[in-house]
DNA sequence: GTGGTCTAGACCACA
DNA sequence: GTGGTCTAGACCACG
């Protein structure tokens, strides 16, 4: 819940993310008013020109809409959403599968290896809990 | 098999990128020479100094050692390469499930998915073989 | 037939484009009282305040008239109205050909593209109708 | 030739619509690179910022791509910039055509009015060459 | 020298 | 109070 930010990569990019994560999640409701650019500039101790431009970047992806002097709003169209998901979700699968291969490894070590990783990472998750 | 960069990250760290997935599958030998600085820039039409950087990155990794006078060469500790692709892929396949989790997806849904897109991946290669 | 209005321009701007239409075209006759300021906002669900201002650009062109406390009227002079389509006509049709020069286009190109195009939105208007 | 900017719209938009139609005109050659964000701030007296956000407008058009610390290019697909130019034609004509029937013109009138103002503006033209 | 990013701060039209 | 636009000026990585 805390806006972070590492080093290596534009905040607005970052920030653009985290905004569109929230919304994925339904932690910001379909049809919702979003806060407001300098609302989320003081939230995350950040310039305002910098919100515009990681929601212009929503506004482009049609996750977001703008009504002028008013704010800006959760797009209404679910399909929009799902789309987006869908896009970013085969996305990151494929960029993985090539990176891996990249590495050497063959479909199966990927799947071996994302498998052991897999349950690493949640039986430290129920550890957490 | 052609150098092709993307605008959209430096050069150099794609550059190394591309050796460090030749050394790790084994295209450059283990204990092998590698191309000079100015091969290598003449094979990718960039600037020496890029390349000087990128393998500046690999040599820090512990992957190619320079021998003055002599050229740059791929190490000839075992361990060192097996120790960067582990390295790496535990790092690749933890950021694939920070990011799909970020997309809203559950542990199942991830595997799901993975398993999806993987398959088509493969019989897409299939095709092309 | 909706007061649909975009986000990319002031809204007092497109609603008095949008009964300047009204009124050109005869929707509302020549003396006839306009609704009121509030029948306006409440058809166009926009604040009375925006109503006002659109309206204060038609009676700066003269194609309305107050009369205290009784409301407004489109104007009973008709070389007001025809003025106004003339004038508007003439820029209209000057911008579109200074912005056509501006991609390029000759003028025997521009009367070329504008006829087709004109009978591809008539075929599809009759196939509606 | 000269970088005027009318107060009515935002000075990033009209320098992307000054820069598009030099590259549909060809002044701006295929492949060719485009004077610097610094140049084209002096020479249009505006801050580079500004010309960034015209050239990312450009970009997102296809019509130009940057090269990381070499500079902006003109696209070497010809296929972009024809496409630009037919699908800005086609909406001007659109916007033309909705705008005059909006003033109360039948197909008729506005084809008339067009060619009567077309002429004028060709004839004014051999005047003054 | 190039583009990219960010800040601080200002003014504006609009609702 | 809202978003939109613009300026001035800074710093950075890169080539």
């Amino acid at each position: 819940m805390a806006w972070q930010f590492t080093g290596d990569r534009p905040i607005y990019i970052q920030m653009a993310e985290h905004i569109t994560s929230g919304i994925l999640k339904g932690e910001y409701q379909m049809g919702e008013k979003l806060p407001s650019v300098r609302e989320f500039a003081l939230m995350a101790s950040v310039n305002p020109n910098t919100v515009q431009r990681a929601l212009f970047e929503l506004e482009n992806m049609g996750l977001i809409e703008t009504q002028r002097n008013t704010g800006k709003f959760v797009t209404l169209e679910e399909s929009r959403i799902e789309m987006s998901r869908n896009e970013m979700g085969k996305a990151l699968v494929a960029d993985f599968i090539k990176s891996m291969k990249a590495l050497g490894y063959s479909g199966e070590q990927i799947k071996d290896i994302f498998e052991n990783e897999r349950k690493a990472g949640e039986s430290n998750e129920s550890e957490n809990a």
